[in-house]
DNA sequence: CATGTCCCTATGCAACCGGATAGGGAGGGC
DNA sequence: GCCCTCCCTATCCGGTTGCATAGGGACATG
């Protein structure tokens, strides 16, 4: 639905108007560069945000866009979380901007609604071909992690719940915590537990953070 | 020493010749943009390698080079080793790039010699600055991570025994484990993981574990 | 030698974790 | 409607963890 008024917005303002884009990541450096980099060969305008909290705001402010980039680790993103919010607010559509490309988070943010998955691997000129593709309203993954998704040691589907889950785990957070957290029965939360990390062949809930870390689930 | 041999170099090609510096980095687009950045701002000769082997490949074939900038999360870095074999192999200052920006690895990487501590968060324009800073022989490190070094939580001291366990922690291993492991008794584990889990300011061994990995303790 | 640090061990206990087992309810897909 | 997944709850129990207390031995430093 929402994929539906981006495919039509998009093409209003291709003839004439100048596109502009989002772009949302925390560090500065990678950020500004790509921007630059973007301004240079494109003659789409390039705005900026360094938090989600940020890139909410100046949507708010100055969107719709023709393409939103959130970064997937970058304050208040919360995993997809922050995901869901850009595109509950924004009409266009929302892509992930990813270091790590890990491969269960691309599949989810797909699921989820997300227009891309870009990863920092990504060549240069790719990256422009990537951008105008999505603002054409096409859905962008690069065959890699395409690839990835079938096979893979990695093909971990961890429910919306598990993931919550985990991220607190990660925090070093004990079954109680969670579950108030969570606001469920501590019963709940060891079922969880249990199932991811079974899941990611974790001998505990150490094992099942620092696993998660590495795969970078949350 | 080597630091030596770096400033003498760098004075007598500041004369006339080309500079060149070496940045590796395994995100293309980080990488790419980011040297592309540089070539735009400054009249420096970039190169650019995408692992650490290849770093080393390349610093063999067209080295010294008047900076290496190595990514710290990398292929074959293996935590700061990376920077160490190349700070053996090369003339000229290496630097560590880093995008989690985790403090304990700055103080570390100065200790082992490295030119200095570039984090991605910094600004396109102060990284020019850092780059000629190096270049000309000093150190650099950002004010923020400066900051962080006095005071903050990183002034963590562990003894070679509770290194040990902790390693063995991240790897998800039970006190059980870790005792066999180890050849001493199960509660002397217990006492380690304690001891750690207070040095760290740890909620219990999930939560030491994960910030053992974020401090990179380990 | 006295002090301090590190490493090891022991006992005991409360709290927590992991897992089995056994359900109920909500919602999507066919 | 039926099947499926996901989410939640409950009870029970053995194993693990966390922590306090109470030591001993090795080794270095002032």
């Amino acid at each position: 639905m929402d994929r539906e008024l981006a495919y039509k917005f998009g093409d209003s303002v291709k003839e004439g108007s100048m596109k502009k884009i989002l772009i949302a990541d925390d560090h500065d450096l990678v950020r500004e560069t790509i921007a630059d980099y973007l301004r240079q060969q494109t003659d789409i305008e390039i705005e900026t945000a360094c938090s989600l909290d940020d890139a909410l705001s100046i949507e708010n402010r100055n969107g719709p866009y023709e393409l939103v980039l959130l970064d997937y680790s970058m304050p208040e993103m919360d995993g997809l979380n922050g995901l869901t919010r850009m595109i509950a607010q924004t009409t266009g559509p929302v892509a992930i901007l990813s270091g790590t490309a890990p491969t269960g988070v691309a599949q989810r943010a797909l699921r989820m609604g997300a227009a891309g998955f870009v990863p920092k691997t990504l060549a240069p000129n790719a990256l422009v071909a990537a951008v105008e593709h999505m603002i054409a309203g096409e859905i962008y993954v690069p065959e890699d992690v395409e690839l990835q998704r079938g096979r893979g040691l990695s093909e971990v589907k961890l429910t919306p719940r598990e993931t919550d889950v985990l991220r607190r785990l990660t925090d070093g957070m004990s079954n109680k915590e969670i579950a108030r957290d969570l606001d469920i029965q501590e019963v709940t939360v060891k079922l969880h537990v249990k199932t991811l990390s079974r899941k990611l062949d974790a001998r505990n809930r150490t094992h099942a953070a620092m696993l998660a870390r590495d795969l970078d689930l949350c």
